[in-house]
RNA sequence: GCCCCCGUAGCUCAGGGGAAGAGCACUUCUCUCCUAAAGAAGGUGUCGCAGGUUCGAAUCCUGCCGGGGGCACCA
């Protein structure tokens, strides 16, 4: 029985007792089943009683009574008891509860999948870290948190493209390709350009493609010194984030809008809709007339449009390429934006609460320290994997929330023991699939037989009732753009497979003992469990190894 | 000054109207037995402070305190 059978239970109950006249109410579209923390609650509860009992008008114990009663002739269920204030607890029986153990196998990948978000077309925009240097942690978190996302987002339905912005127009291109054009010279960093080593490497790769460099004249050299550079980088960005894992359906350039005209295009489309003006020789959008504290320069007095007027043209062309959701994912240090670009939203017509959605991430310590590309001590996205490894870096940094402020060990990220989540999860996994390879040779073979009632052990109980958490749990990480919410319960999982593999053996201890239908179902229960580790460590971008 | 996020066990953090949690750290057990990278047992809390809403608040509202971040004709 899944919890969404259980609930439409549980509301046929409520409804009985209404028609017999035990109780008037109003029956509620959807009865909510909980998985109780603790598991001398049940398999499920629920406070439906405590929610109703004022609409009753009887007291919440009275209420949940007269509905235990009804839901303990439901078949499969196996007790009910009222506990608390009126909560409900909900016991299944073992055949009921085992019965689940193969939709999971049966579903495979596809367990987990829904459609809570179908119909929804969404463009996810993260990192668009410019192409200026190389990634490093102040753009992992997103790198690992946007991926999952938009995996959570599909793997629920929604129409999902992911889109990285790439800022190669404007100053600070050219202070990059001054920087690099230096560095070939021999000559130090100009004023408010980029030091560092990969400055160095981008002018040796440059010279090297292109001897004639320094020969040329000055616009001529840096012209080519930015096309080659900024090439190079932006290839070793793609580089690096396929080695996370991580892909983009989009590579957006910022260079591409103004070639094409867009950006005057969509200062033009902003004064139709009323809420451009001149001013002081510039062209300003009146943003607040929306949201934002202070109006926004467009075009500035001498003829140059603002980064802001590329980002009005930019969300334009979202909004032309059919994506109804524009969610942006950012880190702090762009809170200020969010008004800003709501305010292009309005100012476009569109509706800002619907058509966007800022999620705003705080930083990342590694080690104390945190690390900023303007704080010189740069550590790389490309050393992190090599010293802590993708896996690792990716399951950390998606166990927490977006917005919760972190501080990691990097000792401790390399530890392969408990006090790293990943490798109790993954070691889960492995220990599955090692169930599974030797099981075969024992001869036990699921298509054999399944008799859902011999899972009667509490830990079997409980193994199942997480199993049959898990679509929810996909639907929810995916509504409320929180992928922490599979990580948190991958955790779980593997806990309670753990203490099943302890207390209940899945194979015939020797080779004399005959193979029963016990082994069988429990080797049913084995994949299930597979199953699901493998299901969520994908929607995370993590690997999951069948040794370990 | 104004705006946003955070404050829960010694540490790192989940939980976000309903029955206070996990891991680590500390002390003990459990491999002739599918991977002991595991499991079992042991005890911890003024959920930052103060009010309010509610039958019920760690959770929602207000104020305060503490930490982080943001308020450009920069990118």
């Amino acid at each position: 029985m899944t919890p969404e059978e259980l609930s439409a239970a549980i509301r046929g109950a409520l409804q009985a007792a209404v028609d017999s006249g035990d109780l008037s109410v109003a029956v509620p579209d959807e009865v909510r089943v909980e998985r109780p923390k603790n598991r001398d609650h049940g398999d499920w509860s629920t406070n439906v009683a405590l929610q109703l009992a004022k609409g009753a008008g009887m007291p919440p114990r009275d209420l949940a009574t007269a509905l235990s009663t009804r839901l303990g002739d439901v078949p499969g269920v196996k007790a009910v008891e009222v506990a608390g204030p009126g909560f409900l607890n909900i016991t299944l029986d073992a055949a009921s509860a085992g019965e689940l153990a193969r939709s999971v196998v049966e579903a495979g990948a596809a367990y987990g999948r829904n459609d809570s978000e179908a119909g929804h077309v969404i463009n996810v925009e993260y990192i668009s870290a410019n192409p200026t240097g190389p990634l490093h942690l102040g753009h992992t978190r997103w790198a690992a948190l946007g991926d999952a996302m938009a995996r959570l987002l599909r793997a629920s339905g929604a129409t999902v493209t992911t889109e990285y912005y790439i800022n190669d127009a404007g100053a600070q291109m050219d202070k990059f390709a001054a920087s690099v054009l230096a560095s070939a010279k021999g000559e130090p960093t100009p004023e408010g350009g980029y030091p560092g080593a990969y400055v160095d490497d981008l002018a040796a790769t440059a010279l090297k493609q292109r001897p004639d460099l320094l020969a040329m004249d000055d616009a001529e050299g840096l012209a080519e010194a930015r096309t080659l550079a900024y090439a190079a980088q932006l290839q070793d960005i793609k580089d690096v984030l396929a080695d996370f894992g991580v892909h983009f359906d989009v590579w957006f350039s910022e260079k591409s809008l103004h070639d094409a005209a867009a950006v005057e295009d969509a200062v033009a489309r902003l004064r139709e809709q009323g809420h451009v003006f001149d001013d002081q020789g510039a062209v300003w959008l009146r943003t607040t007339d929306f949201a934002d504290d202070k109006d926004r320069v467009l075009i500035r007095a001498n003829g140059e449009p603002t980064y802001f007027a590329a980002d009005a043209a930019y969300y334009l062309s979202k909004k032309d390429r059919g994506f109804d959701e524009k969610i942006y994912l950012l880190g702090a240090d762009h809170h200020g934006y969010i008004n800003r670009l709501k305010a292009i939203a309005a100012c476009a017509g569109d509706d800002p609460e619907h058509n966007i959605e800022v999620r705003i991430g705080q930083l990342v310590d590694l080690n104390g320290a945190r690390l900023s590309k303007r704080a010189g001590n740069i550590i790389e996205l490309r050393d992190l994997i090599s010293w802590i490894g993708s896996d690792a870096i990716r399951y950390s940094l998606a166990r927490y929330p977006a917005d919760s402020p972190l501080s990691l060990d990097g000792e401790e990220l390399r530890k392969q023991t408990n006090d790293n989540p990943v490798f109790y999860v993954q070691y889960a996994h492995a220990r599955t699939a090692n169930v599974a390879r030797l099981a075969a040779e024992d001869g036990v073979d699921r298509a054999d037989g399944f008799d859902a009632s011999l899972l009667s052990d509490p830990t079997e109980a409980a193994l199942l009732a997480v199993l049959g958490d898990f679509p929810r749990v996909v639907a929810q990480a995916a509504h409320l753009r929180e992928p922490h919410r599979v990580a948190r319960y991958l955790e779980e999982l593997a806990a309670r497979f753990h203490k099943w593999y302890d207390t209940c053996r899945v194979r015939p201890m020797t080779a004399d003992e005959e193979v029963t239908d016990l082994h069988r179902t429990r080797l049913w229960l084995n994949d299930a469990t597979r199953q699901v580790l493998a299901n969520g460590l994908d929607l995370l971008g993590v690997s999951a190894p069948e040794r370990m």
